[in-house]
RNA sequence: GCCCGGGUGGCGAAAUUGGUAGACGCAAGGGACUUAAAAUCCCUCGGUGGCAACACCGUGCCGGUUCAAGUCCGGCCCCGGGCACCA
């Protein structure tokens, strides 16, 4: 038997021994409960991070306990392997996007598996593979079919310099990252998924979604963003009649001014005749198109010289043009009320505008003189209105305006369709055809193979200038006709991976039944930044999946761990304006103070300071802990057991890596337990022991031992259903800490079973984090008949049945004594104890008793003055 | 700017969900073992006062509810995430 604990030595063997048996493999069994556990599959950028170990190990800690309940588990791993940084990789590394992806792959998969994670290896599916995406490609033309994909021209970020469009995080205040250029806005035709159509459905069915915490759903309700209120048509001299959209009717008269989006026709024709306005728009267009920019900027207008005319009072109102109406929220108008909007009566207050005030408070007196009054309230300066609460007249007016067919009640939605298409090279090809007078037709063969043998210049997609792959003929016509050269958005790819995993090898269809036997996910786990775009995103393409008759659940991911992002300082250098540069941690000298705080920090190379900010680590930021070197140094085990005790899995986790040396300690101690003991343990091999007689006329040592293996039984139980891991973790090493401290010698003919019982609670509480450790363990002291992962923990009630029991006893709510108490003793009883104590006497001097509350079990406070 | 989280010792955290604040660990200090170091083991470890028993203060800040508040309510400050082309 070997003498030091080996983790490399165990965890190997171990990793080698499921592989070549091909343990994890899942397989449909009607006749056991199925469960699916599934984390958000990573993008390949090059190696692990922390923030994905975290997450893996989550999943597998979750994925191995059912297994322990007895469940048949799925637990798939794949790649989301379209995306940006591969291009820029591809144009850093004069290589191409599809080797480098590759690379990365078979990099980080060795990684995964060298962490032990009990993934069926065989159900591995990587998304930039044609046999992947031609099935999504398959998908869209079924959704074109059905009338829910269009196309529509939509502005993107567009670098003038290097004539390409960038992402938003390409634009950095407000230039180009590459150039430095001011980023002007564009408008270009592109293809959009209709999931406003699902909104009111995305918006119901998040009730039914028990599993997934409250703040996630709030988020996403807040996206699709559901407002009731009217559309009201003010009719202009000369041109089409302006229509807004008001969640607050009941201000209507106190409209005194209009204003329309940079990009509405009134905006555009009102610019040709007048040079100012012309200059407004396009300073309008000088920005990013990311919400965040837009409202946060300042609120700018110019007047288009226009007047509409009220639909009550038939008053002229003023007609602006604003920076902050979006043209594609709403109608791209919106009427002001300053004296009840805030953002309204800034405007007004800036641009001399009049304010009318037409709520008054219903109780107390109206003031405006220094901000508005955006409470609901009651009418007057409204004519007919006066005196109705803002509710009764938001509702009289509606109607009041729909019997003119001035108006409509009116449901808008915050969400907006789908924008799919991206004039990128390394996505899935948009399978589109069109003729020689651009109209668009779907494919019909698939897949539409993305050529990976590019070179990129780092100027625009390669496939836009490769007539191999544009010229084609036309499905229909057969034709000379051109392809699509846009491709998707890697949401799209990212929306319906789940559902895949069920079948990955088919190849005559997207899903077949058994993505019914294994939908929903039973447990999705992954990082918070997800909770609205992607776990959206993947809720809508379930309802089309289901719509198309894919399959027949209506939501896919039945719980939701949302886990906290692994966050790590960021050393960065703006380099000129909109460039930034990231340094890797070990590329700085950090200087800290005696608290722990950063003092400076110092580029390694130049001896120059760097800017530091607190961030989530990514590949983009430069800031990833590299987990490859405490894996080597440690093991896999240490570094998942370290990885769940720093923190619960929902909160945010600033990286730290001192603290690993404890967890190290620990499974050090473990062993070499086990291994001190192995003489006991081999005449008594681990198990539940199911006859506690042994225990009835035992020490009480054994007792309390026993009380404190069926505590941590059920704590650990308790906290691997409510999945706080930390605690888990924390509690065997209790109970670690008891069972070293305990004098076995002096236990007599109890001290084997109550030291197998002990070992048997620490393996297979263990089991899930460390799972080589405590199958090593089980396979050289646990029985021969029976394997780790058959079944989980047994609690004996009996055990936990105590003696005494500790009171606090409180005067005045302040502590001031503990009472040990038989159990059995009677509320009077202890009241009486608790004011016999010569702690609790001293502070009750002079006093008289008012009111003793006794919480059973726990504590007296006596309430005196 | 808007939406969602978070803030507890030197550090990561716990607190059975309104009932002993700081479990478990890291770091630090002291000691044992050792020629020495590593490893291991033992002790101390929120602050102030006290020889001690113990007392007072203490969960970002201000206020409230309650016999009792880290936990509930109101108002603020700071940090993190998301904001539709990073994934």
């Amino acid at each position: 038997m070997q003498q030091e604990y080996d983790p490399l030595k165990i965890e190997t063997e171990l990793q080698l021994h499921w592989q070549e048996n091909k343990v994890f493999k899942a397989v449909e069994d009607s006749d056991k409960e199925k469960f699916y556990c599934l984390e958000m599959f990573p993008y390949p950028s090059g190696k692990l991070h922390m923030g994905h170990v975290r997450n893996y190990t989550i999943g597998d800690v979750i994925s191995r306990y059912q297994r322990m309940l007895g469940k048949n588990v799925l637990h798939p791993m794949g790649w989301d392997s379209f995306g940006l940084p591969a291009e820029n990789a591809a144009i850093a590394n004069k290589t191409a996007p599809a080797a480098w992806t590759d690379q990365n792959i078979a990099h980080m998969r060795e990684q995964l598996k060298r962490l032990g994670f009990s993934y069926d290896w065989d159900r591995e599916l990587a998304t930039c593979k044609p046999d992947y995406y031609r099935w999504e490609q398959w998908f869209f033309t079924q959704l074109y079919e059905r009338g829910l994909v269009y196309k529509k021209e939509a502005e993107v970020n567009w670098d003038p310099v290097d004539q390409t469009v960038l992402a938003n995080e390409q634009v950095i205040d407000g230039r180009g990252w590459r150039s430095g250029a001011l980023v002007e806005k564009k408008k270009i035709p592109q293809w959009f998924v209709k999931i406003t159509d699902y909104a009111q459905e995305l918006l119901t069915s998040l009730d039914d979604l028990d599993g997934w915490p409250d703040s996630v759903k709030t988020m996403q309700r807040n996206w699709i963003g559901k407002s009731v209120g009217a559309e009201v048509v003010f009719s202009v001299a000369g041109a089409s009649d302006l229509s807004v959209f008001t969640t607050r009717p009941d201000t209507i008269m106190g409209v005194t001014y209009l204003a329309v989006a940079a990009d509405h026709p009134l905006a555009i024709k009102a610019s040709q005749a007048n040079l100012d306005i012309a200059t407004f728009r396009k300073q309008c267009q000088q920005s990013s198109t990311a919400e965040a920019d837009l409202e946060t900027m300042e609120k700018l207008g110019i007047s288009l010289g226009i007047e509409a005319s009220h639909p009550v009072s038939g008053e002229s109102i003023p007609v602006w043009c604003a920076n902050f109406v979006l043209m594609s929220y709403g109608t791209g108008a919106v009427m002001a009320v300053p004296a009840h909007d805030q953002r309204d009566y800034e405007f007004a207050n800036k641009y001399g505008i009049d304010i009318k005030a037409v709520i008054h408070p219903v109780e107390g007196q109206l003031d405006i003189s220094q901000q508005a009054f955006v409470d609901y309230g009651v009418l007057a300066n409204s004519g007919q209105f006066d005196g109705q609460t803002s509710a009764d007249a938001s509702q009289s007016i509606t109607q009041w305006l729909t019997e003119r067919k001035l108006g409509e009640q009116k449901i808008n939605y915050r969400l907006r369709d789908w924008g799919v298409s991206r004039q990128r090279y390394w996505g899935c090809p948009i399978p589109i055809v069109y003729d020689a007078d651009g109209n668009a037709s779907p494919a019909i063969e698939f897949p539409v193979e993305l050529p990976t043998d590019v070179v990129m210049d780092g100027v625009g997609s390669p496939i836009k200038k490769m007539s191999s792959f544009i010229d084609t003929v036309h499905p229909i016509t057969g034709e000379p006709a051109q392809r699509e050269t846009d491709t998707f958005d890697t949401f799209f790819e990212s929306s319906w991976y789940y559902a895949r995993y069920c079948c990955p090898d088919l190849d005559t269809a997207m899903l077949d039944q058994r993505a019914n036997h294994w939908l929903p996910v039973d447990q999705y786990v992954g990082g918070i930044e997800h909770a609205v775009m992607h776990l959206l995103y993947a809720r809508f393409f379930h309802k089309l999946m289901r719509d198309v008759g894919l399959i027949d659940s209506d939501e896919p991911f039945v719980n939701l761990l949302t886990q906290g992002m692994v966050i790590a300082d960021t050393y960065f250098r703006k380099i000129g304006e909109g460039k930034e540069v990231f340094y890797a941690p070990n590329e700085v000298e950090v200087e800290r103070d005696s608290k722990g705080s950063v003092v400076s920090v110092m580029l390694i190379a130049d001896g120059q300071p760097v800017s530091v900010k607190l961030e989530k680590m990514s590949k983009s930021k430069n800031n990833g802990v590299d987990p490859q070197s405490m894996i080597d140094r440690y093991g896999a085990d240490t570094v998942r057991l370290f990885t769940m005790f720093a923190a619960p899995p929902e909160q945010s986790l600033e990286w730290n890596d001192d603290a690993i040396a404890g967890a190290s300690r620990f499974l050090r101690r473990l062993w070499s337990f086990f291994h001190k003991h192995q003489m006991s343990l081999q005449a008594v091999p681990l198990t539940a022991c199911t006859d506690s007689s042994i225990f009835s006329d035992s020490n009480s040592q054994t007792k309390s031992l026993r009380l404190i293996t069926h505590t941590i039984i059920e704590r650990v139980t308790r906290d691997y259903e409510r999945q706080q891991y930390n605690t888990v973790v924390a509690a065997a090493m209790e109970l670690m800490n008891a069972a070293e401290k305990a004098d076995w010698n002096a236990m007599g003919d109890a001290a084997a079973p109550a030291l197998s019982e002990l070992c048997y609670t620490l393996v297979k509480a263990l089991a899930p984090v460390t799972p080589h450790l405590s199958e090593h363990l089980w396979a050289l002291f646990g029985p021969s008949d029976a394997h780790l992962d058959d079944a989980w923990l047994l609690l004996d009630e009996s055990a936990l049945v105590r003696d005494e029991v500790t009171y606090v006893v409180q005067v005045n709510g302040k502590l001031r004594a503990k009472l040990e108490v038989a159990a059995s003793a009677e509320k009077q009883q202890v009241e009486e104890m608790a004011k016999n104590d010569e702690n609790v006497k001293r502070f009750l001097e002079g006093l008289t008793i008012r009111k003793i509350i006794v919480v059973p079990n726990k504590l007296v406070n006596i309430v005196a003055n």
